[in-house]
DNA sequence: CCAGACGTTGTT
DNA sequence: GTCTGG
DNA sequence: CCAGACGTTGTT
DNA sequence: GTCTGG
């Protein structure tokens, strides 16, 4: 799963920035990154914040969107909030069946550029929240899908969902779960497999060259560490140091 | 057929 | 809009 | 997902 | 133990 991200600037704008193209990345300063809540040191996805994606109708110039993806189907703003809070993330294995995703699955996928994201460890009955990110301090480049939902009182609503897969063995491990069902993780994409992640299709039959790309990252090339809480009363906010190593002295991890 | 949902996560 | 459960 | 509430009365 | 809010 993936509920909470690291975004800022810089590597939302990683993207935009390789070609060189200074008076785009200039018009995205100017006109987009106001309407985010830009830069995210952290960010739960319960608390919907507004970042920047890579669609595959422009895949260099980023759009503003709104993390919760809102089905087409939602018909006002009291059943979009009933939703949207389930649709954090989408399991890439029925992003082609279920009826919130498919569509999006097919004709709206995207790209998020983060810093790292953020899972919880269970440890002697206490929670302790970890922050996973590349061992080359690269950005991590999530896959995703989005959608504009037409809100009947205002207007044109862009927003999208993380595409989920099974874990790796280390965050298999952060989430510490034992048997059973599989742990997951977010699909983080390669330079490869990002192109191939937004590359259309028209049929049916290329629907396996999508799923193809779903799988788990090595993870011989994450690296982690625990940091403050990221919930309750002891959350420190989104604030700079929220991502900075945060020892504690009681939990054993190995 | 109609009514109602439509989604994700993990259970150290 | 489309699928599932009854 | 985790943290925190989980209830009632009548009304600032 | 289970539901709700964020």
């Amino acid at each position: 799963m993936c509920y909470d991200v690291k975004a800022s600037l810089e590597a939302q704008l990683k993207r935009a920035k390789r070609l060189g193209d200074w008076s785009a990345v200039e018009e995205i300063m100017e006109r987009l990154v106001p309407d985010t809540d830009l830069p995210i040191h952290h960010a739960s996805g319960f608390s919907h914040p507004e970042m920047l994606i890579y669609t595959d109708k422009d895949p260099e110039f980023p759009v503003v969107a709104t993390w919760g993806l809102i089905p087409h189907w939602v018909s006002d703003e009291e059943q979009m909030k009933k939703t949207w809070n389930n649709t954090l993330n989408a399991r890439g294995e029925t992003i082609f069946k279920k009826p919130s995703f498919k569509q999006a699955a097919k004709n709206n996928r995207c790209l998020i550029y983060i810093d790292g994201f953020y899972e919880h460890h269970h440890y002697n009955k206490a929670t302790y929240p970890f922050y996973i990110y590349r061992k080359d301090k690269e950005p991590i480049v999530l896959a995703g899908l989005w959608n504009e939902w037409k809100n009947p009182d205002k207007g044109i609503f862009t927003s999208f969902t993380i595409v989920t897969t099974v874990a790796n063995g280390l965050l298999s491990k952060i989430h510490n779960n034992p048997k059973l069902k599989v742990p997951r993780m977010p699909l983080i994409l390669t330079e490869e497999t990002e192109e191939k992640w937004l590359n259309p299709i028209t049929e049916d039959s290329e629907i396996y060259q999508i799923e193809n790309l779903i799988e788990s990252y090595p993870e011989s090339l994450l690296s982690y560490h625990t940091v403050s809480r990221l919930r309750g009363k002891e959350y420190l906010g989104n604030i700079e140091e929220i991502s900075n190593e945060f020892v504690y002295e009681e939990l054993v991890f190995e």
